[in-house]
DNA sequence: ATACTTTTTGCATTCGAAGTCATTATTAAT
DNA sequence: ATTAATAATGACTTCGAATGCAAAAAGTAT
């Protein structure tokens, strides 16, 4: 097999006796080309089997049809659907994904350097600690950025996030409903801005119905945490009428411990309440009583903002709150007062 | 805020008094400038926010130091921790991923032509389903490729996979040895090679110990989809010993409809293993009897070898093949022979 | 057939960094 | 100090497609 060389317009040109312009407009959609010359182009282009260099085009167009996505692998590990989604809608639209993981902030200085280096034409990140410093530079660079899940209205970029105080409260507001007196939080890490958002509003919430000096108790959102978390709690103190976990993750791994080492029924014994609707929170034994995050819409949003915004750069910075979907599952206990 | 024209190469060179080339050179690893200009360029160029411009460089060195990586939406979804780790290795090596997510067959052509145009340097594929023309294709254009999960020996192209094999082996003399008789083995679907090769290797196994005729259910690899073929299946048939499930997740399928539907006790009356090691087959409710992927070895074993084949176009393919662990869990009866 | 539009075409330039090659500066050797 | 060897530098070209502009071709109207 011959290693061969790669086709240019310049020698599809030649082949098809016009113009390397030629070539040129013809793979360029909305360009004006007489038939003849079309025809004879896209003929010789298959047969010399020519494809336009999108690193080229990108060179002289200054768009480099690519977007950074960066996510955290957390994030990525609870919510594997966003990525597919999201990219699925960034290639609707002519996009493509260059990805960015992330641990924690470990390596975004060396992420934002590649987003320069790139050009990419826009950002979505998922669960990335941007702080002040880098949205204005990525302001400075021109380039749009859209936070994804995170409420941040003060930042010179656009937000798409879930609505956790809507959420939140129909839980607390379920949970009161149903007689329940004594709580325990059970929030992810302070380093997580979605935990910190949900904690305080469910603070906000509880104390809203006259509940303060809630216990709270910190995991890392992964099952193993929240197990070992309420196992160390329930040690030193009381049971609690009901467990807010502020994902389902959690929320699984207290019910787990619960059942294996504490030997309670749930709901019967404590009701625990997450938050997300990821997939194993809708399984038979667990069934828990969430929000359902509109993943859908939520990736959708993102991309029809980053969209907009690289195509209209003065468009000024835009938050969207979208609500998600009370799911009532079994896991908080049935014990409604006479009705009023 | 001044929408602030990008800072070339020429504009750093200008501002430090040298030329263009001293300013390449300087970004360039293992070039040779003098200590004075090379402190000059770094310090102008650090004072006007210089980036060496990554496309222009991918266009003149014909690198374009991204890797395509080809992932089913449902693969993501089942094996999400497989992504970040294949960026990290890859980030690792200098390479950026560039993402493409396939539902099935779906989308193929229009991927690869993209993959043309983007002149990846290498391409990582999982659960894509590429047939030989599609690989004549990539070796056409000097595309090296790695198929991930996927036993292809045959094929011109690189592949680490899993030992299906062994994994099986291990499952199916652990339901032997534990005295079980009748088996239903429930497949993933037909589409996919794993899915397929899992499903002939089982058969094998069992033949092995003259259990032949072994009935089979095909599910989509999805919970729901074990659900309802199972309960579909037990209304019409009896009860086998043992359920071999292609997959975790259509065991905890299994587990739940059995447990839910049919009030079974798991394992006593019907046991169940999987195959692959999510983390909620060890969740307390479940905790299967299943085999581990090595997911860290197969993704590092994927980017060694496609970085290899990027370095070393000439080498030859190579196929590895990586043994899970055997994880004994609680979903088989305990039912042991005396010992001999 | 002529003048006048409108469309199509090709030339030449551009994007930004990398690398070739010839030249100049520096160092080492005598 | 002079020559030889080496290192550093800059002018210029290259990668491949896109596009402004002017020229040519095609189409329309008279």
């Amino acid at each position: 097999m011959v290693k061969q060389k790669r086709v240019t317009s310049y020698d599809v040109a030649r082949e098809a006796g016009v113009s390397q312009s030629a070539v040129s407009r013809v793979f360029r959609p909305g360009f004006s080309v007489s038939k003849k010359t079309r025809e004879k182009v896209l003929k010789t282009a298959n047969e010399m089997g020519y494809r336009p260099n999108a690193i080229a085009r990108m060179l002289i167009t200054q768009q480099s049809s690519m977007v950074a996505v960066i996510i955290s692998s957390r994030a990525n590990e609870n919510y594997p659907e966003v990525l597919s989604q999201l990219n699925k809608n960034l290639s609707d639209k002519g996009k493509r994904v260059l990805l960015f993981t992330l641990d924690d902030t470990e390596g975004l200085d060396d992420v934002m350097e590649q987003i320069w280096t790139f050009q990419v034409d826009g950002v979505i990140a998922l669960a990335a600690h941007f702080d002040h410093n880098n949205l204005e530079q990525f302001a400075r660079h021109n380039v749009p950025v859209v936070l994804y899940n995170r409420h941040a209205p003060e930042a010179n970029a656009n937000t798409v996030s879930c609505n956790h105080d809507k959420g939140i409260k129909q839980l607390v507001d379920k949970l009161i409903a149903t007689q329940h007196k004594t709580f325990l939080i059970l929030s992810g890490p302070t380093s997580s801005d979605v935990a910190n958002e949900r904690r305080e509003v469910a603070i906000t919430k509880l104390a809203g119905h006259g509940i303060t000096d809630v216990p709270i108790i910190y995991g890392d959102y992964s099952y193993d945490s929240a197990r070992n978390e309420f196992a160390k709690w329930v040690s030193e103190n009381t049971l609690p009428d009901a467990v807010i976990s502020a994902n389902d993750a959690m929320a699984i791994g207290i019910i787990d411990e619960a059942r294996e080492n504490l030997k309670l029924d749930i709901p019967n014994d404590m009701s625990v309440v997450g938050f997300d609707g990821i997939s194993p929170a809708s399984w038979f034994t667990y069934q828990l009583t969430t929000v359902k995050q509109p993943m859908e819409q939520l990736t959708k949003a993102a991309v029809d903002m980053l969209i907009e915004r690289i195509e209209n750069p003065d468009s000024s910075p835009e938050s969207r709150v979208l609500s998600g979907t009370f799911i009532e599952g079994k896991s908080v206990k049935a014990r409604t007062r006479q009705r009023d």
